[in-house]
DNA sequence: ACTTATTACTTTAGATCTAAACCATTTAAT
DNA sequence: ATTAAATGGTTTAGATCTAAAGTAATAAGT
């Protein structure tokens, strides 16, 4: 895919790079993206325990609850219930029973869009605004305070590969 | 916590940092460490979709179900349930009934412990470790085919970059 | 020996998730 | 206009997950 003359995938190719592991059967590069597809997961959920841990601790509230209000944040004047589970990116019909939930306790509320009758705009209540703006700077200062052992330099750098990362999953995505 | 004297948290804190965004209240750090945790997020979802569905049109099956057969082949003869969930990152409730299920289709076996009869030894069947020899090269392909747009340099930095991620969570962990 | 943790695993209750089927509405295509 | 396709949302069935309680066996402390 690549322009340049030694690419990745180039390397990749076994022709070009016969050297495999004889025990697994995968190529160098293949090795290196599965330990960071690893690390990847380990990450997400050593970060995803510890929030979800003190979302309970702290709040009697749960990650995807959590989730949704701030995704509902984002949108100051509601939106549909497509854009949250997108956003989110959960299946559709999983949000349903999530915002049924939610708005049983009276923290987000339903409209029917008037424009597209099939469209329910979601939005914040403001019993939900004021418990949502509690957790947001509480659920920072847990995320800040995971990372604080990493640099600024090395942060930066983590968010840019992460963006690149992101955009090869994106572009192998449409093929 | 860092020696240097620049280190981030002291950048962090904001009498020495009160440039801070009006709108979120948050600090420049904290800002690019949620968004770190968003791409993280996002990177993880991506992958785990693609694989998710890979493994359900290729091999009739999960995720987790996966995850537990090649969790196991890492340990040829046998490893404790304890350890499963342990390394796979779920609670030890989640794993009796995957397990269990796993069992019933004659992909791994319990063996009880000679040396601590609390202890149940799981290992993969020959029909499990046959099942198992055709995914891992599959799934193998598939990480790599999303990473493909990354070059070799930026892999290797993207997983040094994590793994320090990963040790200054773990380090906050300990407090 | 005896009591008290601790550990390995299971069970329970309930929330969350996927995939697929479904309904209603809107859009597109004749 | 009429049909066909696409879209937004819900529902269903079933798997997966967490947290917490429970059970049995081991380890540790006195």
């Amino acid at each position: 895919m690549g322009d340049l003359p030694l690419s990745k995938t180039d390397r990749k190719n076994k022709v070009n790079n016969p050297k495999s592991d004889y025990e697994t059967g995968l190529s160098d590069d293949e090795q290196l993206d599965l330990r960071i597809w690893l690390r990847l997961l380990t990450c997400t959920h050593l970060i995803e325990r510890r929030v979800r841990k003190n979302l309970r601790d702290d709040f009697d509230t749960t990650l995807p609850r959590f989730d949704v209000l701030a995704q509902i944040d984002r949108a100051p004047d509601g939106q549909p219930m497509r854009e949250l589970s997108n956003r989110l990116m959960v299946t559709n019909g999983n949000i349903t029973p999530l915002v049924d939930r939610l708005v049983d306790d009276n923290l987000i509320k339903r409209d029917p869009s008037t424009e597209d009758r099939r469209v329910q705009h979601v939005s914040l209540t403001s019993e939900g605004q004021n418990a949502l703006d509690k957790m947001i700077p509480a659920h920072s200062s847990w995320v800040n305070s995971l990372m604080a052992n990493l640099d600024r330099e090395s942060a930066l750098d983590l968010h840019k590969l992460l963006g690149d990362l992101k955009n090869s999953i994106l572009k192998a995505e449409i093929e």
